[in-house]
This record gives C-alpha cells, sequence and structure tokens, in this order.
DNA sequence: CGATTAATTGATACTTCTCAAATCCTGTGG
DNA sequence: CCACAGGATTTGAGAAGTATCAATTAATCG
C-alpha cells in the first residue's frame, strides 16, 4: 500500500525552490522530469550504501535522511542530516569516487532519482548549475572544517549544546515547540562524537538546568542562549 | 633581496601537471598567465585570513602551507596542508562565503594569485575546469569526513600514527629519509586534536617501539605497516 | 499485550589534560 | 663563529573528563 503520489513533475514541483535546481530553465525541468524516476523509502531504510558508486542523485521530496560513516569498531558517526530538497550522492558521483557514507532515512522518504547522464548533461551545459553545485560542495566543506575543529577542541558538554543547537536551525520544531526529528540518544552520542551514556546524563543536566525539556525521545529547547553560551557557539 | 624568479609563465610551468589547470587549453593558460600575478611569502607569513574574502586564489608554485581554524581558546586546528600545485582560497571564492580558515606557509614560498574575474571566467567558459574544480571540492568533502569519523571516534594514540601516515603521504621524505617538512611538536598536535605534551609523550612511545627516528623536528618512518595498524588505517 | 529495544543510573577504570619545572634547541645579533 | 635570549621540548604529578560495564526501568512496535 503506497501512498497517493501527486505527479512529481519537476516544472512545478513546490520543493524545487529549496533545492539546487531552483534556477534551472524550463526546457531543462521538462527534460530533467522526463528521465528522474521517483522512489519511496520506509523509515530505517538504506538509501545509499558507503563504498557504493551511485549511478546518479536522490533529490528529496518529503522526508530526513542521516548521512553517516562507519568508524573503526563499527560505530556509526554521522557527517550531516539531510531533508526536503536536499541532495543525495553528489559528492561521489561528481568526485567519481565511492560513497564515503551511507544515507539511511530518519522517516518515511520520497524522493526523486536523477541519473549521473543527465546530471552530468546539465552540469556540462549550463554554467549557473555548475556554479550552483560548486557553491554547495564548497559551502560543506567549509562546514565540515568547523565540525573538525568543534571535534577536536570542545568538550562533550559542548558539542551537545552545539549539536542541539544544530538540530533546532535544521529541523526546526513542530507544532507542540519540539525539535522536528526523532533521534535515539545513540544518534546523538553518534553526532557528537561520545557514548550514549554521555549524552543521556548531560541531557538530563540540560534538563536540570532548564535549558531544555524532555519526553522520551521529543526535545524541547527552552533556552537557546543558553545553549549558545555553554555550547560556544557565537553566531 | 628576493630570489631570481624563473618568468612564470602559466603555458610552460612544470607545476601545472599537478594543478587543477591541468587540462586548460593554450588560449586560456595564455590569458591568466597575463592577468595573475606572483607573490612570494617569508616562512611564517599569512597567505589569507580567516573571516575575510578572498578576491581570487593562490596556485602554489613552490613551498608549503597550512590551513587552519582557530577554535574557541583561540587554538588552531589544521584542517588540511597545502602544496605545489595545490590551490588556497578556492573555497570561499566558490562558495561565496568568508574564509573559513587561515592558511600560513610552513616554509618560504612562491605563489601565483589568480583574480576572482579570471577564476569565473574560466569556470564559466569552461566546463571541464568548472567538472575539475568541482571534482576538487567534492573530493575535499570526503576527506573531511574521514577526518570527522577519526577525530570522533579513535584515540589519541590512533589518529597520531595516522597523522604520521598522512605526512609521509602527503610530503613524502627527503634524501636524508626523514619526512620532507618540519612542523613542530604544538603543530602536529593542532592536527591530531590533542595536547602538545601528549603528542611528546607518543612520538616517543613510538621511537621506542622503533616505528619513528626522531631528531629534533626531523621523523624518519621506520615501520609504515606497525603505524598503519596502530592507526587502524585499511587504505 | 508481550518481546525487544532503548533509556537510565551507578560504580569503576582509564585516557587525556593541565600545570609546573627543567632542559634543550634555534635563530639572531654581535 | 659564538654566545645568548626566547621559544620549544621534555618529564612528572595530579586532576578532570569520559568511557566502559552491569543492572534496572521504561518505552516502543508489531
Amino acid at each position: 500500500m503506497t501512498k497517493d503520489l501527486p505527479s512529481l513533475n519537476c516544472s512545478n514541483c513546490v520543493k524545487r525552490e529549496f533545492s539546487a535546481f531552483h534556477d534551472l530553465d524550463s526546457s531543462t525541468l521538462a527534460e530533467m522530469s522526463d528521465v528522474k524516476t521517483c522512489a519511496f523509502f520506509k523509515k530505517g531504510q538504506i538509501m545509499m550504501h558507503e563504498g557504493s558508486r551511485p549511478n546518479g542523485v536522490y533529490c528529496i521530496h518529503t522526508g530526513k535522511a542521516k548521512l553517516f560513516r562507519l568508524g573503526t569498531e563499527g560505530k556509526e558517526q554521522i557527517l550531516r542530516f539531510a531533508k526536503e530538497g536536499d541532495l543525495i550522492g553528489y559528492r561521489a558521483l561528481l568526485s567519481g569516487e565511492q560513497l564515503s557514507a551511507s544515507i539511511q532515512v530518519l522517516e518515511d522518504t520520497h524522493a526523486c532519482f536523477i541519473p549521473r547522464s543527465e546530471m552530468f548533461n546539465i552540469i556540462e551545459n549550463n554554467s549557473k548549475f555548475s556554479l550552483e553545485m560548486m557553491k554547495m560542495a564548497c559551502h560543506e566543506l567549509g562546514e565540515a572544517g568547523r565540525l573538525i575543529t568543534n571535534l577536536a577542541q570542545k568538550t562533550v558538554r559542548e558539542r551537545l549544546a552545539e549539536v542541539l543547537l544544530l538540530l533546532n536551525k535544521t529541523f526546526g520544531v513542530n507544532e507542540e515547540g519540539n525539535l522536528d526529528v526523532s533521534l535515539t540518544r545513540e544518534e546523538i552520542a553518534n553526532m557528537v562524537g561520545t557514548a550514549t551514556e554521555s549524552v543521556i546524563r548531560l541531557l538530563s543536566e540540560f534538563k536540570d538546568d532548564e535549558y531544555i525539556e524532555l519526553k522520551g525521545r521529543k526535545i524541547k529547547i527552552l533556552n537557546i542562549p543558553a545553549l549558545a553560551r555553554v555550547g560556544q557557539v557565537y553566531d
């Protein structure tokens, strides 16, 4: 029983505005619509596997995903998240390398697959889009540098505070005021780069300090400035 | 007293082969040669400052540099190195952001400055070069992901072993068999993401184990497989 | 409504950092 | 070329931060 899908035509896709494709002209969009295919991933499914070579990219229409690498002991390290409008697999496709991370959806997700030939076709014939992709990769590279510095220099407590703010910025809050994403304590630990127990203890400290409110996996941020101070986040 | 510089013409630059410009056609190269300028940086000088906006990129002709960010306590975190043929500042230029890192030369360095207008001119008119730049950024992004995972999951000892192998791969060895780069213990610590004293103690352990040989800042790698085993490096 | 997984808490061990003091280099100016 | 000053390196001791292991309780999913 798959959900009713509105016919996903790139030309009038409302999510396109947030994607790398926001500036494509109508003929290119029509062409892309022709060759793209739609896919559905049930919560927990893997979209792409670390080590494989992608034959194209996914553009997320609805849903969320985490990008992670497996470290030495098989422990996963979450590198970043992807949500509506984000492209999946473009790094490996453009660099011609294997996927450096796996992508797993955090909730039921609809995504469009654009084959590699089409991607390269657009890139080669559209310098504006090409620049857009470059911009995206370079921006991510800057973010990665920031993450590297944080992991190397900040304490677990500081990193956790920062991660909470990152989740707030990335996913925002739902109607109840909770972070609009459901993560296990282990997944949070895999973002912070620490043990699950450490995350639990520190979250509970933040709760005692009334920086956050906890109800199971529901997290409500109560005091952003305080978390920014704890996390030494200045931006 | 500046050294005699061979007239650095991009068309017959022997370092071009290793650079992103390796595939440019001769007319583009001639044009680039026209607008580029040559610069010299004395050991320790800063090529570009974190937070500023670059008006172009440097292409390193001879010399070495480190890219680093300043973390919370003003401690520097080394993100990567640049050597002959490498481009400096392209990330910020292409993403249209501020520089996310400073670049400081590790030894006397000659570099050519290519202004932003020329860079974008080439990118817009040369999809092959454009792809080349994309490839470079995407490759770096993959490396960054690996570094993130290592910082989050490996011990200091493991990371140090890996850093030594990285230096070996990046800079190779000189005629004496020592790593062809001179770094202070503090700089090594700023790569590993640890305290200087920890690096000193662990280097001395590696020496006792005869994995390396130490003479001041001269480091000779004696046992690569052992270091790979310690650092859990499989590639 | 079970069965399984996730979350929590406590106790303990270990890695790593910090501070302090001594020694050794390195680059510089005479 | 040598001596010197300032920085870099080394070593030790102690403190702090985190990880690990074990045992319970809670939550979630079919």
